[in-house]
DNA sequence: TACTGGTTTACGGCTTCCCGTAAAAAAGGC
DNA sequence: GCCTTTTTTACGGGAAGCCGTAAACCAGTA
């Protein structure tokens, strides 16, 4: 059963809603917290006093304040409360739609579940948590599509070479950081052949789109 | 006094919240919905029973999904809202922070008050609310800082040519498109010209970068 | 009409990009 | 080791982008 339940959320108005929402479905007293650093410091002393939380719900973007914080983003801190408490679960609560930034967070964070801030985003907490609270991974279905039509990967190569584009680096300079950085291949010819094949892959016809692309997607 | 409140906001958390914050200053049984064509709908109504709402609150953007609508942003909303009612109040509560679009809400849409979804954004609903109670506009105070370093204002004809470039248009080939959207000045030197001031204003270095900055600011 | 200030467009050279071909290097099989 | 296949790099010509200058256009004014 999920009872204990931390919710780090720094908009006021969402994280009262979360809190209402497992209100309803009865998880006593939620706690919930506005900084990461401060989720950080709650799950650490939950589980050194022997009673640990079974669900974090954490957004993903902190906006910065006054406050200086350690922790900036939910990535962040889904890392080291795992490394505090490895087996509790996470729920990622994101107005996050790009499909490449969700998957990186089942693949690389192993986090449970993802919900999105949208339309019937209180109905799919609820479902989310019952998933969990039998154990199982809650993977939006809405999701699925996106991610079963998802054209091509790509490899550290072609990420390196869209970032220093994205940076500004002349496509004629790329070879000189791709050899700083131990990256091969690097010769010219060979950026220029991804990034042909790239556009190719993707139906972009220029650097720009590509570029527009990839932030769209999320992965740059 | 304002006793009779309509909240047009399609995610559904953040409606309950705003549901609880007006519940908590006072108005009684606030309504609500999440298509701006239902809100449009409901003040009409109001309206000719001769039972008219002393507020809306609004979100900027409502997401597509199957129930087509007539409106789709929040915007068009208010001004029909305004077509129907005039004196009716309008508070917009978005998670928009471009300075350029609110200001807008105040000039062209001549909104009451504008609310960002952030860190205390029910208090600042309460404040905003209480502002407009004594018939005064609530302008943020943390917006006259952003408004003052915000590096550029970007105009129509910029906004169209980024646009272009990052749907893969050749620069040579914008001048074509330009023309025929009537958009001028339309000389490829102009376009030239106006990247080249883009590139130097935002420091960046490739139209490549320039994109990618574009994306980042949420201007493309 | 002629003058003026500002904007827009046209032009030319230089650089960078694009892309096909071919040489060089590396990887794998026997 | 040697041969084959694949990957990587080098080169070169044509297209596109970049940037400064000059011409054309277009109010407004006398």
């Amino acid at each position: 059963m999920i009872n204990k339940v931390l919710i780090a959320e720094d908009h006021e108005t969402t994280n009262l809603s979360v809190q209402r929402v497992l209100e309803e479905i009865g998880v006593e007293q939620p706690e919930y917290v506005y900084y990461c650093d401060d989720a950080l410091a709650k799950i650490s002393r939950a589980k050194q006093a022997g009673n640990p939380f079974d669900l974090l719900i954490t957004d993903l973007y902190f906006e910065k304040d006054h406050n200086v914080q350690q922790l900036t983003e939910g990535t962040q801190l889904v890392e080291k409360a795992r490394s505090v408490q490895p087996e509790l679960k996470v729920l990622v609560f994101s107005a996050e739609n790009r499909p490449a930034v969700i998957e990186q967070l089942y693949e690389k964070y192993e986090i449970d579940a993802f919900v999105r801030k949208a339309r019937n985003d209180a109905k799919e907490l609820r479902i989310a948590i019952d998933s969990m609270a039998k154990n199982q991974r809650y993977y939006p279905r809405h999701l699925r599509q996106f991610v079963e039509n998802n054209s091509y990967e790509f490899n550290a190569f072609d990420i390196a070479i869209l970032r220093l584009l994205a940076d500004g680096i002349k496509q004629k300079d790329i070879p000189f950081y791709l050899r700083r950085d131990n990256i091969k291949p690097s010769g010219l010819s060979s950026v220029e052949k991804r990034l042909s094949f790239l556009k190719d892959e993707l139906s972009c016809s220029s650097n720009e789109q590509l570029i527009a692309f990839c932030k769209d997607k999320g992965i740059l």
